[in-house]
DNA sequence: TTGACCATGCCAAAAATTTGGCACCCCGTC
DNA sequence: GACGGGGTGCCAAATTTTTGGCATGGTCAA
């Protein structure tokens, strides 16, 4: 069984080339925007120990996924790429995978959601937004 | 080093419980549908074997992710729980992850993408969506 | 019928992921 | 100053993931 060096492909649609715990992490630390290793774990469903969490954060921060800073005598941790950024990415992906490439599709399933608890000023916003987008567009 | 069971919690947000092949053939099943292993292989970048992607397969399979039915003599495969549903699921911890739970900047987010492309009669259509959401929630 | 071709099930091994133990260091408190 | 609590780096081991090899069986065409 010959391996082959194997070259991580990151825009690589679907597949985000994390392993679960990583992004367990990663989906962590873009809520929190950013946090120490303690904070992560607590916001992780059935999380391992602090030690396995501040291993994998290191090995994130080799990759380039992560960095961090120091607060005194502890590490912050904080996504390498902004979360602006990484939510385009995560959108396309979830365009391309669930709504044929379809930004109506999408937007009337987030309209749709069982919970939906959007307010009379958030709608009037959406509209005000789509009408903007109109004119753009023409 | 002792074990725990473990038993995987499948809605926790974030996580899917994956593992990184895993989700790309969800993924890939979700775009197309449905599949042999030998098309699921074709719609992922840098795939392994065929071999590889069936015994993957098999394993969704036995853990409830994925069936299959016969055609002639080979497996076509599809999700177990439909795009749909899933689909929501996806936008639900997008939302949670990247948006603060809020409908209007995801929708935001979608209307404003790069590549937007989006056509008239596309937008006509969301401002009806949003009228009448306007409307119901009154 | 025979043979090429593919798909399947079963299975072992390589590679990657995941988890913690340990020793050490810094800081605030008694 | 000694002590307790926490955080850090380094590191090995358990477990899971990932990848194919191989033998078998069915299908189709010559």
């Amino acid at each position: 069984m010959v391996k082959k060096p194997k070259n991580k492909v990151a825009g690589a649609a679907g597949s985000d080339g994390f392993s679960r715990r990583e992004r367990e992490i990663m989906d962590a630390l873009y809520r929190l925007k950013r946090g120490s290793a303690a904070e992560i774990r607590d916001a992780i469903g059935d999380p391992p120990s602090t030690t396995a969490i501040r291993t994998l954060l290191t090995i994130l921060e080799k990759k380039g996924h992560v960095r961090h800073t120091s607060d005194g005598t502890r590490y912050i941790y904080e996504p390498a790429v902004a979360r602006e950024q990484m939510s385009r990415r995560a959108i396309d992906s979830l365009l391309k995978t669930f709504f044929d490439n379809s930004v109506e599709r999408a937007v009337s399933a987030l309209l749709t959601r069982d919970d939906a608890d959007i307010s009379r000023e958030e709608l009037e916003r959406l509209s005000n937004l789509i009408e903007s987008a109109k004119r753009e567009g023409r």
